[in-house]
DNA sequence: AAAGACACCTGGGAGC
DNA sequence: TGCTCCCAGGTGTCTT
């Protein structure tokens, strides 16, 4: 899905929509999402409700309410827009919210998305145990080294793992990697102190890039607007296997790690140094 | 306890 | 044209 370039990128488009505006009805036309949606619960928590603001933290997005929070995961495939309260819904709008003026139409192809009420989301499972945010100060070389010397999983796994830092998915572990010059299969705990830092500097700086060009649009990513994000042409390594390295030429590489494809450059990320 | 495999689901593209 | 197989921005769960 959406790694968390495209999970801000719609954070932001809707924000200016849905803040200060209150629920008038819940449409739930299809409820086996990754979790099975309690429709009457979420009717009960969410119409008449104002939505206060609209938070993301890792990849998911955080309506939040004066007593509580609907979280929403986009999974592989989901795409939130606004749409005009008229407009009829198509395959897969799985879920309308409707305000006043607008409607948020939940579309998702796979339905690896979530749609859930949280009382408390501070203490929820899902966000309890989550690492810290990749843009924020907390993310940092001394974390990193801490986390990755306790395993020696490939680094771009370790990456991923969204207990070590999060918001970093397939494309963008790739591509900070590339930037890092470090091969994608090297051990976590075996990156220098100086690479720990080269890795915390290039994943900072490909999302802020990312989040500056509003996402990777591959197929199925939109904005709240409908338009697909134009990160992908800014991308180095990510589904170019045998195109040419942009920094030397040589052909790009793909490799399965932990079962996603990985894409690297195999004379600027050498095995060992 | 860590690491790997698999499951969830649909659609698009490649290859025959 | 049509069929089969493989692959895809994620992550929870089960097995080693």
């Amino acid at each position: 899905m959406p790694e968390l370039p495209e999970v801000e990128t719609v954070r932001r488009g809707l924000q200016q929509h849905v803040a200060g505006e209150i629920i008038q009805d819940l449409v739930i036309r299809r409820a086996n999402l990754r979790y099975p949606l309690d429709i009457s619960l979420l009717q009960a928590k969410l119409i008449n409700q104002t939505i206060e603001r609209l938070e993301r933290r890792a990849k998911y997005l955080l309506f939040q309410f004066k007593h509580g929070t609907l979280l929403v995961h986009l999974g592989m495939t989901g795409v939130m827009r606004v749409l005009d309260l008229n407009r009829a819904p198509k395959q897969h709008d799985h879920v309308d919210i409707i305000l006043k003026r607008h409607l948020i139409r939940f579309n998702d192809t796979r339905r690896f998305g979530a749609i859930l009420w949280l009382d408390d989301a501070l203490h929820h499972p899902l966000l309890a145990r989550l690492g810290p945010e990749p843009l924020s100060a907390d993310f940092d070389k001394d974390h990193l080294a801490i986390k990755l010397q306790a395993t020696r999983r490939p680094i771009k796994l370790a990456l991923m793992d969204q207990h070590i830092v999060v918001g970093v998915g397939n494309i963008y572990a790739s591509e900070a990697l590339f930037q890092a010059k470090i091969h994608p299969q090297r051990p976590a705990n075996s990156l220098t102190a100086a690479e720990v830092a080269a890795v915390v500097v290039a994943v900072k700086t490909v999302l802020e890039k990312a989040v500056l060009h509003g996402g990777t649009s591959l197929k199925d990513f939109l904005n709240v607007e409908g338009r697909p994000g134009y990160f992908r042409h800014q991308l180095k390594v990510y589904d170019r296997k045998n195109e040419p390295c942009m920094d030397c030429g040589t052909l790009i590489e793909k490799m399965v790690l932990g079962q996603r494809a990985s894409y690297f450059c195999p004379q600027c990320q050498k095995e060992c140094q």
